[in-house]
DNA sequence: CTTGGCATGTAAACTGTTACATGATTCT
DNA sequence: AGAATCATGTAACAGTTTACATGCCAAG
């Protein structure tokens, strides 16, 4: 499962609690493997019970405690294992390409205006990457050349949605003036 | 379930056997929604259960008898709804991402190698695509107007395969001559 | 003689999504 | 007064993948 290798990931970089990696999940891993934080909690329980993870709670008032992950030299092996594996290809799943697909049930009119919703969509997308890449620019030397691979990710998700942008652009243009 | 939709799609386009349509989701909505002809043949049977399709049976000697399935006036309200809601943001599932971004754990000679492996692969199936675009391109008028919108989604494909192509060419530049 | 194409399916296992559950604190 | 944040989970449901099942024909 490569939600639990992404887990892995994190925490080698950084221990945290399930809280935590959530959203370290939101801002990183997550633009190409989505994950809710019921997934992650219970890959975090899977984890610990293989010994890939070591907790510690750490005890908190009126909600309840975190419980802190780190990795173990068992997790560490597993990583490594998993990092020489070939990866499967990557996969997309869009609705909206199934619905352009049957666009000829639109008119014209609607095509565009819903190309245009589209592309909006994308421009805000790019615009969250692009905000985020910034702000890991200025970070202090340390801290950003041991984030610097999701540094790279986060570039080919700009790379993208840029390609997303054009090509909605184009069939806006196509349409629009015929 | 989207891939009801994009089957109703697609016999709106032409009708077909089971066996016919997982052919024709290989060459055009798998790229962006992939499935198997389990999912597939499956997602027949509800959609005739529903009255959304009709069958008709083809007998055939020495091998199951081939069902050709065509739209009902239920189907084809059934896509016009479905059309006309908002589509779910798009996923992208890719775990050679999450190797990259635990790329520390590599040396820089593999992380090129890894890098050149996945361009070769994206660059495949972009001549992939480039291929059926051209096939597609050279269809007599009538058919390359019906289907025009499988044409663009094709062309979608083409932008995202060049934008990681891209994307691993940069990042083998900046790692190979350090 | 083995691989791939034709043609349909069932079933189990695994993964992912959605809804529910609790409860204090801080911001608007 | 209501929403968002912090912090952890359970459970039901939906969707996807993998393995199994059959059997003929054509091409290499």
């Amino acid at each position: 499962m490569s939600l639990k290798h992404a887990l892995l990931g994190l925490i080698d970089l950084e221990p945290g609690s399930g809280y935590d990696l959530t959203q370290r999940i939101r801002n990183s891993i997550g633009f190409f493997w989505p994950s809710t934080h019921q997934q992650i909690y219970k890959a975090l329980h899977e984890l610990l019970h293989e010994g890939c993870l070591d907790v510690e709670e750490e005890p908190q008032q009126h909600r309840p405690d975190r419980r802190i992950y780190s990795m173990t030299q068992h997790g560490r092996e597993e990583l490594q294992r998993w990092l020489d594996k070939p990866s499967p290809p990557t996969k997309i799943r869009d609705a909206f390409l199934i619905r352009v697909f049957c666009a000829h049930l639109w008119d014209e009119a609607h095509l565009v205006e819903r190309l245009n919703d589209e592309q909006q969509r994308h421009q805000h997308v790019w615009e969250v990457y692009q905000r985020l890449a910034g702000r890991m620019d200025q970070w202090p030397e340390s801290r950003r050349k041991r984030y610097r691979f999701a540094r790279h990710t986060l570039q080919l998700g700009i790379y993208i949605e840029e390609a997303w942008q054009r090509w909605c652009r184009e069939l806006q243009e196509l349409y629009a003036d015929k």
